[in-house]
DNA sequence: ATAATACATATTGTATACAAAAACAATCTG
DNA sequence: CAGATTGTTTTTGTATACAATATGTATTAT
């Protein structure tokens, strides 16, 4: 075998993360396992294990899709995470250890390395990254499997964010970034009262560019209604 | 095949959520798929679904655990609990239907009856699942994987609560009893409000119990220093 | 022409054989 | 006797063949 499994799961997750494969799209489990040249049974657990995390869904006797994305999930989404975030972020500034802080600081390192390249694949996975690991902080086996889920809906939604096309969405993504190294010092001060508030404007620093995405200003040009 | 995929997975469920199973103790795939008939392969993937809802650990190579229960779990536990309930109440109250709650009745019937034949194994699986059907009705799948890992250890941690040896808990069982009937009635009114205050009172009830299993009164017997 | 049914094909589910890894025991060495 | 090492046993991981289910297509009857 090329690769090992656990690469492979990273693999997918990535390519669902970057909307590389479209919510609800099949996953056939053939054409997976010759793809990664393995055989179906490892790459079925594979499917499992990515569906107990909340990427894919199973049906029975008729195989995965990509976890979708309809409108029920976005509102659920919008709901749920200031709540789960906030007290994520409140258990990681009670918790976090100093060796979990430096790991922190090491991927904020990266992180700022894809800003500066603009590199948005980069950018979503580092982001991504940087708030799975505050999760670790939290170490609450509660509410980890919820924050996975929002964080896998929050960067396929938040694509737009991280797009280094509009000069306006460059001031944004800098003010995230610093957002970041705020994060960091606040967890290192052990501060949950300001770990909370933080957390909630970078919610909504987020939030704007997300209704964006899922509400776009409408095309500017007339259509012939005579057809 | 004598019984279905479904039906193994639930009465495995069922098994640790009585603490049949002990947390902790190792699971063992050939005796499991001996035991109910079935080949290896299926029962893995039983395993694997049960690791994402959080009933069993997996350790790579090393076959799978019912999930522990650790000093650090009861924490996180009691910690996240109120919190996750609370969200998911109001959110109930907001989208119960009536189909909904003719099933939440349903359950509470059976309950009752669980409760006048003092039956605990009765008591606990329906117990939980009335909470179950009420995180159906808050629709949410950021929150469900939360809140049913939360159902589990309650399940779990709240074994002696419905234990009717003692003559105190037949009240409390009572009340609890008579708030899942008020459950119903908010839900049906859609008083999210009334909702949330209920579920807190719940807790509280519950949550004395559970001190108790976790710290309970001291053997009261003189232990010879002398050995 | 449309609907329904039967057939063909593709895909998932299961069983089993084999490979690899871990756990255990016994032997050897210092 | 303690510790390490090797060989055996047990358990998990993987590959593949076969069965069952679902899907698509063509044919037939109305």
């Amino acid at each position: 075998m090329a690769i090992s499994k656990d690469e492979i799961i990273d693999q997918i997750k990535r390519q669902i993360l970057m909307l590389d494969l479209a919510p609800g799209s099949p996953l056939d489990e053939v054409s997976l396992s010759r793809q990664f040249e393995i055989s179906r049974t490892p790459m079925r657990d594979i499917l499992r294990q990515l569906a107990g995390e909340g990427y894919v869904q199973l049906r029975e006797n008729k195989g995965a899709i990509v976890a979708p994305m309809d409108a029920k999930s976005m509102r659920n989404f919008f709901l749920t995470a200031p709540m789960i975030y906030a007290a994520i972020s409140r258990l990681a500034a009670q918790q976090a250890t100093p060796l979990q802080i430096d790991k922190l600081r090491d991927t904020q390192a990266h992180f700022k390395q894809a800003v500066a390249a603009q590199s948005v694949e980069q950018m979503v996975f580092l982001n991504d990254a940087f708030h799975y690991q505050i999760g670790e902080m939290a170490d609450n086996p509660y509410l980890t499997p919820s924050l996975q889920r929002l964080l896998m809906e929050h960067a396929r939604i938040g694509q737009t964010f991280w797009q280094t096309g509009r000069q306006e969405n460059q001031s944004d993504i800098q003010e995230a970034c610093e957002h970041h190294d705020k994060f960091i010092d606040i967890f290192a001060s052990h501060d949950e009262e300001a770990a909370v508030e933080l957390t909630l404007a970078h919610w909504d620093l987020s939030r704007a560019k997300m209704d964006e995405f899922i509400r776009p200003d409408p095309l500017s040009l007339s259509i012939d209604m005579a057809g």
